[in-house]
DNA sequence: ATGAAAGCGCTAACAT
DNA sequence: ATGTTAGCGCTTTCAT
């Protein structure tokens, strides 16, 4: 194990203070350019490299950001991931990432473990379950940023990321609508989040708009999981009154189900419309080709990570956020149109 | 902004010494279970927090490990980060993940910065162009255990995880073989990649053993995108005598590929036969439903992780490291079967 | 069982 | 433009 080199080493080397030493190093103005060569070579050619957590303990500055996200092996996240380590990357900042499993108590563990790693900030996306948002104060009261996307909460004092999920909602099921579906079943997952209480309100927005009537038993609150599709085509399959359409919440589960109402026989979108959430692989893959609401993660990961590196660079903005909220789109495919073959 | 509390702080208000206050945190065995409780109870009151890095300054030790991956927005990888960090946080430490977007360059930055970071130890898949290993090396020659998983290095002193890509290849070929394919093409990556290497050479034994000859015009070197896979089904449909199946070494690609050959009107598998690499989602959604290796990405990443919490844990094993297989499963559906409707 | 004191490597206020 | 110096908060050796 070779010894780690210090500024100390490279100052008794060059007859220079560590003071000196460390303003080279972080390219100070009051060094002199041929000072600064100087060290810079002999550090490279010793091998130094910087010992991040004196510096860390003298600066109180960590350069590394927490996430806390519910899975990371969701294709709409690994998504929102990648769009925050690129934009974090490049201005220097490291990614200390999380899951909570959908589960709160996780999250809280998360949450401080995060603190206690001094993150400099944190973005979050709630999990299936939270209730309490304390452990989120820990860190906001100690001014530490706190940015939530996608699954969001309201808190005066952090900027959320998200899309319109009331309008998403309602153009799904507007779109159902309009292609002539009048009895709408909804599956959507647990309403304490923004995210399904959102499309949720959407659809009845839209059924409000067609004078339709709101019916509780098609509004189905599940954990989207594949084995909820597959629920949620037998509880159709068994209803006297069968719908027309379904608005799914989620890809995944609404391909699952297209999937299992076809192997009992209906056709789609001929007995059944479907429109699903997320724009998933799988959604251009099924057949018929899922119609959905396109979600940009990446994007979403890129502007909560931009919307941090700006806020820790002092950018204040107003004191209350305003949420950023992204575009998403409504994707027409073939399981909702019936001339349509794509 | 609340002052932070520090052992001095409690060591002030007990009239104890900060080396006490510290031991007690520390569960320090000598010191007595009074004191312990009153010293944490106290901390907790004052919402004490230990300080990472003065403790990392003096122990030298991080508690963090770095992962590198090639994406992050990818189906596997997430499968991976997502069984690694189920490991890591278990046992207490976290993880510092960066992508190389597949370049050799960033690469190397991100294991620069891992290495400055003074992570106790690094996961690494490498990038798709990635030739030349310097920047592991300075790793290694500090006691910092490295281990590789999927795309791998052969290094002595690093652990890799891995499947038999030699032998998944193999089966997948021997599997069109017996449906009575025999002409079969391969779509692979970068044959620098063990991965792609292995599964062409798995693909090649499968012919060879079958005394098929090795058509090189047979084997398509790509990226495995999407469009490589429309790129494959042109190459196929503009050839005179068309090959009966194509392996293809990933399955996005190859469920473009099924897709676009579906389009030119060709039977699948009547026609043309299919196997794919990966068991994605979209792989049971396509259809007919794609036959494919099924690759533990869970297991993958659990199994790298505890791998390396052994090495930390100084459960030397082996100077020379064997590399730890997983096994993988060709997942027989019905884009090879022509009986099967599945 | 507890305390005193040194020092991990760096940065920044202050001095020159 | 460069140097001196005093910590940042913790751990740990040595002493009591």
């Amino acid at each position: 194990m070779e010894k780690e080199i210090t500024i100390y080493d490279i100052a008794k080397i060059l007859r220079l203070s560590p003071a000196t030493v460390s303003r080279a190093l972080n390219d100070h103005p009051a060094i002199k350019k041929q000072t600064k060569i100087l060290i810079n070579e002999k550090a490279a050619e010793l091998g130094y490299r910087s010992n991040t957590f004196a510096s860390n303990l003298r600066t109180r500055k960590t350069n590394t950001l927490g996430v806390i996200v519910p899975r990371l092996n969701s294709n709409f996240m690994s998504a929102v991931l990648a769009g925050m380590e690129e934009i974090a990357n490049n201005v220097g900042y490291n990614l200390l990432i999380s899951q909570s499993l959908e589960s709160a108590g996780k999250e809280q563990a998360n949450a401080k473990t995060m603190f206690n790693s001094r993150v400099d900030g944190l973005l979050v996306s709630i999990a299936y379950d939270t209730d309490s948002f304390d452990h989120f104060e820990t860190l906001i009261n100690r001014n530490i940023p706190v940015i939530f996307f996608d699954r969001v909460i309201d808190h005066p004092q952090c900027t959320t990321v998200i899309i319109d999920n009331n309008q998403a909602g309602y153009e799904a099921t507007r779109h159902l609508l309009e292609e002539g579906c009048r009895k709408i079943m909804h599956v959507t997952g647990d309403v304490k989040r923004n995210v399904y209480s959102g499309r949720l309100d959407g659809y009845k927005r839209a059924l409000a708009e067609w004078k339709l009537p709101i019916d509780e038993s098609l509004i189905l609150r599940t954990d989207l999981s594949q084995e909820a599709g597959i629920a949620a085509a037998e509880r159709l399959h068994s209803m006297a009154e069968k719908p027309d359409g379904i608005f799914i919440a989620n890809d995944l589960c609404a391909v699952t189900c297209m999937k299992a109402l076809k192997e009992k026989g209906y056709n789609i979108p001929g007995d059944v419309a479907i429109v699903g959430f997320n724009n998933d692989p799988v959604s251009q893959v099924v057949e018929p080709h899922l119609t959905t609401v396109f979600y940009p993660g990446y994007l979403m990961g890129k502007t909560a990570m931009k919307a941090m590196i700006n806020q820790l660079n002092g950018n204040k903005t107003a004191d209350v956020k305003e949420p950023i909220i992204l575009r998403s789109e409504l994707i027409i495919r073939g399981s909702t149109v019936k001339s349509s073959n794509s």
